[in-house]
DNA sequence: GCAGATTACCTCACCGCTAAGGTGAGTGCT
DNA sequence: AGCACTCACCTTAGCGGTGAGGTAATCTGC
């Protein structure tokens, strides 16, 4: 059975056969893949009355470990969106009571971002919840194919450039 | 050596060892490649005046043959966007003469989009280019493992009902 | 110890998308 | 014929992002 993407395949074949389309197979159905586990994961966010951006801040500031406090620098990098991206969640997360700005002791220009105890409350309540839809995301996958998935995915990110970022 | 989403899964493991987080392994660096692998198809689109957003609908009007011509359904669906996306991008690349939007005679309701021949020369221009930067961004896999990867991909896809839409 | 470069963060104009809702054309029941 | 329903497309408010640029603090080499 063909899917969307094996029939833009043959439609390419069809229209322009001097062209070698075949990485489409891998990056198209890499970017659809992409969209619909977004959606996914989105779903089980609301649920939280949380969207993707203000879960990845609250989680980057969770796993960083007590005291739960980083710079607007380092959520940029983690999230890899710019600077003006992390100023306007901070200033919505801010205003909700999730996180607090300090002034940075150690650095004049900077701030610290902590968790505060609403925040984290939120987040160890979603967690569970996001694990949980990951892990039926990847139903379909047995241990063996899931590593292997991994693995493969790690080898491009790192091929471009992008696995260190 | 770790990348960022090892990394990651060492601080959940550190901070919140409950929880079992093995399918980040994937589905972090599936978002985060999806990322990068955006990045590099717009730097590609952007060399030819075109972004993500133009590009699909002159592709998806390119491949589906003479004489070159769908509905703004036909697209909304293709690109999976909602129908205000594709109103939306109908109307620069309309006011660009890209394509021209006329009544569909078989149903006083909806309206046909054609390529013009601008924008079909255009996206014969910029395709071969962007070929050659999906085959660039999978270089580091050989054949088999690009075979796999897009098999695997489809079995997700096709398992969380992605595949048909 | 000071000028210039760099860095951290914020501001703002703009962009594309979504979600909700509107209009107008086709469809089906009575 | 009349009415309710569905469908195709458009409209619009609002959202989160980018990219350019601003301010203030910190480094760096002379």
């Amino acid at each position: 059975m063909a899917d969307h993407v094996d029939r833009v395949l043959e439609q390419w074949h069809a229209e322009r056969p001097d062209l070698d389309v075949s990485p489409m197979g891998v990056i198209g159905r890499l970017t659809r893949l992409s969209a619909v586990v977004d959606g996914e994961l989105r779903r089980t966010f609301a649920r939280h009355g949380l969207d993707r951006a203000t879960f990845d801040v609250l989680a980057t500031l969770r796993r960083s470990g007590p005291p739960y406090r980083l710079t607007p620098t380092e959520l940029m990098r983690s999230a890899m969106v710019t600077s003006g991206a992390i100023t306007q969640r901070l200033d919505k997360m801010e205003a909700r009571g999730l996180v607090e700005r300090t002034p940075n002791e150690a650095d004049g220009r900077g701030v610290r971002v902590q968790l505060t105890e609403a925040g984290g409350e939120l987040i160890d309540r979603a967690l569970p919840d996001h694990v949980e839809t990951e892990h039926r995301i990847l139903a379909a996958l047995d241990d063996g194919a899931r590593e292997e998935l991994a693995a493969t995915l790690r080898m491009l990110l790192e091929s471009l450039g992008g696995a260190s970022a």
